[in-house]
Order: structure tokens, then sequence, then C-alpha cells
DNA sequence: CGACTATTGAGACTCGATTATCATTTATCT
DNA sequence: AGATAAATGATAATCGAGTCTCAATAGTCG
């Protein structure tokens, strides 16, 4: 594979998929074999450090990554395929959650169940 | 310490935490040196088996064990002391993001910040 | 093309979390 | 008390995720 590209390549495919990508996930996308584990782990290493990936945390799944410009999401995980979706909008009376004397600084909010791929195949 | 109480010993201290607790919190409340980790480990393992405990995880923090009778609930997460609160109450809305086709089973909320304590100390 | 630098792939290595091993200790039963 | 079974603690072993090393390769420039 032509070389000095792979950085875009990871780049683009964070930014095509319909969810966050775990560096494994990512890996196996861009052929497994074409493209070693090593250089994904640092193209998102880098990625990350200069601001143009996000790390997220999908309960269950370990660290995934996705573009930072992506607005206020949440997401979906399917508990067959364990694949996480990106969903949109949020939800309502967080706030009241919030305990007296606790400040809140973010939220995550993660749903479970199964995708619409894996619901038709059951 | 007295044996074959040592299980009770562990479900006791999650049911009297203030959030759902990691092998290593757990561990450490029981007095470190008192009880071994192994011990800690199977009597969670065996918790979960059957029934009296479950696994729940919150971002950023691993596995955490809480009682499995517990009324629905969320957590929030300090991002200081790193120590996950039980939270009261749900929020609304959860199904206007599920995507045509999903079947949503469950959902979790993580809500991130500073809790009481450390925000008094800051 | 030839010299020089940046990036890559494979695999060795590190690190933390969890599990397995095993000799020892506590409980149980008689 | 004596024999047997169950649980424990210390530590070794394992496992997965992520990082590091280094020789080989692609890209650059003259």
């Amino acid at each position: 594979m032509s070389r000095a590209k792979q950085q875009l390549t990871v780049y683009r495919a964070l930014g095509e998929a319909d969810g966050p990508l775990s560096a494994r996930e990512l890996w196996s996308r861009l052929g497994g074999a074409g493209v070693g584990l090593a250089t994904v782990y640092r193209a998102l290493r880098r990625g990350v450090a200069d601001g143009t990936l996000k790390s997220v945390e999908v309960l269950g799944g370990g660290v995934r990554y996705e573009p930072r410009n992506r607005e206020h999401h949440h997401h979906f995980l399917c508990s067959i395929c364990n694949h996480a979706f990106d969903l949109f909008g949020c939800v309502e009376g967080l706030e009241s959650l919030v305990p007296d004397g606790f400040q809140m600084t973010g939220h995550e909010v993660v749903l479970r169940g199964t995708c619409d791929e894996c619901a038709n195949a059951a």
C-alpha cells in the first residue's frame, strides 16, 4: 500500500463509519493484512493528540475513536454484533439527577439492544 | 479474620457503599491487608454467578460491582477522585433516540463532573 | 539514480486486571 | 480430638490492550 497517506486513510475510515470504532475494528476495516496494527494505533494517537480525533468509551466495548467535529450525540451498542452506532439528539432532565453540591460537566448516554441488521437476522 | 463470612463481608460492603465499587476499591475498603485480593475476586465472581451482585461499567473506571437488588438508577463519575456515585431517578425521551429497526433493551446514563467533596476541596 | 529522512509492519515487550495454583488454615461432622 | 471438606492468602500465570524497537521500505530532493 502506498505510504504516507495511511494517516488520512484512518481519518477517512472513521469519518465514514456509522459510529465510533475501536482500534481493532478499524484495523480490520482497513484490511487487516494491508495495514499494521501498530500503524493504526499510531494514527489514532496522533489524531487524538492533534485534536482531529476523540476517544470515547462506550460501556462494554472499551475505547473507540471518532472524529472530534461531530455534533453532540450518543451511542447505541448492539449486544449481538457489539458494534456501536451513533445516535442523534439528546435527552431531557439530566440536571435533575445531579445531587446537591455536585457539579456536572458532561454526560454520556448509551442505549443497549439489537441493531437493525441483527434484529432481522435473528 | 474469621473465615466463612468473608463472602458476606463483601456483600455487606457493597450494600453500604454509595455507588458501585471496583475490585480494588472494595479490597482497600476491606482493609487491604486483612483480606486477600483473590478472595475479593472470588466473592465477586460468585456473587455475580448466583445473582446477588451485578457488574456495571462506568466510563473510565473499568468494571465495578453493586447489589443486584437496587432500583433502576444511574451513576455520577467524579473526574477528580474517580469514584462512582449512585444517582436516583431517570431521564425522559430515550425512546426517541432509537433508530428505526433497532430494539432497545436497556440503557445507561453516566454523568461526569466533580463530586461534593472534591468540589469543596478545590 | 543515490543519499537522506519519515513511516511502516511484525513482533517483542509492558502494564494492569483477573484467574489459577497450592500449601495452609478454618469449619464441619462424628 | 481426628478426619475430611471448604475457603483463604500469597504469588505465579494468563490475557488483552496498547506501546516500543528496529530493520526494511517509500518519499524527497538534488
